[in-house]
DNA sequence: CGGGTGGTTGACGCTAGTCAAGTAGCGTGG
DNA sequence: CCACGCTACTTGACTAGCGTCAACCACCCG
């Protein structure tokens, strides 16, 4: 199933492209949660992320779903980039705007947006192996913090776009655990959550020190080429 | 970086361009262990893997050095496709033959190769996650079988290219408890080993077996035969 | 206002990490 | 050829961290 629930009708900009014709760009403005299979044989169809935060997963053989990526905006995936698991599909992590392409109609190789996406896979496989729970979701935090948050007055502030399971499944912990690890982290005064899905860094410094991997995440998110596709569509 | 050239001159398939000039494809016959750095601002140049078996690691801010991807004949791969991670390298796991040149040289997209790589670290980061010691450990034994492994007389035979410090960082464990999932492999008869880098599957379905993942390396592993036949997948 | 889902927390067991001692393999030099 | 020493590997005893199970809580939706 392609899309459950497209846009509201009336909500913001339709882009032009996607008005006339049967376009090959295609603007999808997906709900927090919402799924788009790409499961098929659809190794030339391309989806770029414009704005939010989407999830790429896939059931392993165990049964169990795992979340292989966080795509945020600037990222562009297909389903060539994914292993030969069943049921591969984007999950939008918050309100997200993707764009449906194929490669041909953009002059681009399929393979742009791999290397990145490569690098960020590896560092990734690195947490996941050498550090400990706790290092791990700090480097998911810095991760989610330098992508979505901004600062603010009591602290630098993002959302977290994630469910718990989630990101125990992205982490390699499981639910119970990553509760406790973040409970502990709450107890020592190193993040504040007014809610359950929004957090506060008091000490940014201090915050980014958890993780071993920060000044690595740092560089990967700075560069002036993430800006480059990014066709902010102001609202 | 220095090259040692201890093949054949004669080496079959193509003419010794690398002989005369200082040509942009450079053919480089590595011996077991010798390294390549790819550290700097390297962006642009690409490393395909023609025989043999080829890591590519990295430095961690804790000091450790961590084996990112394990490259097999087929696979490329350059600078932009790792983390901003210090001392970048490829370190040849047997004797090897990479191929080095620049894209433009070869009229190939940047990424190309990357998408495969990111499928192949993708599977790797769920496995390190998802799967206990031991099946991190098949996962690892069953790719490098089907890489590298052959059919002989006592069972199906391959040679293990990485050191046990090498697969245990690869795998997100440490060499004591590599050492005793070896040893307890070897004890329960799936695997037997005539030297310390030489494993014998007497009985290969069931080695294939011990990996939840195994399925998927080998739709991997043979692109053409991937169809989509849905394996067993046990729920 | 009640049921459901997702999150939190405690008690306990097991897996893998740590430390340390011991062994096998291999190159070097006599 | 053997003796030597180095390194890589193996194995045991102990520990710490994470997973499992279960109870409980908080929020959301009707």
């Amino acid at each position: 199933m392609p899309v459950h629930r497209n846009s509201r009708p009336g909500s913001r900009k339709r882009p032009p492209q996607c008005a006339g014709q049967p376009a090959p760009i295609v603007r999808l403005h997906l709900r927090a949660r919402q799924l788009i299979a790409i499961d098929a044989g659809d190794e030339d169809t391309l989806y770029l992320v414009e704005r939010g935060c989407v999830t790429l997963s896939a059931r392993l053989p165990d049964g169990e779903r795992h979340v292989m990526l966080v795509l945020y905006p600037g990222d562009m995936v297909s389903r060539a980039f994914t292993p030969p698991l069943p049921e591969a599909r984007l999950g939008a992590a918050m309100p997200s705007v993707l764009v449906r392409t194929r490669f041909d109609d953009i002059g681009a190789s399929p393979a742009s947006g791999a290397p990145r996406l490569l690098a960020r896979a590896a560092l990734h496989a690195a947490a996941i192996g050498r550090l400990s729970g706790e290092e791990r979701l700090a480097t998911l935090l810095v991760e989610i913090a330098l992508h979505l948050g901004h600062s603010a007055p009591g602290g630098y502030t993002f959302e977290l776009p994630l469910s718990r399971s989630e990101m125990a499944d992205y982490l390699g912990l499981n639910p119970d655990t990553l509760s406790r690890l973040m409970s502990r982290l709450r107890a020592r005064g190193l993040i504040a959550m007014p809610t359950r899905d929004r957090v506060i860094a008091r000490d940014f410094e201090a915050f980014l020190a958890l993780s071993p991997l920060a000044v690595t995440l740092q560089r990967m998110c700075s560069p002036a080429a993430t800006a480059d596709r990014e066709e902010s569509v102001p609202d």
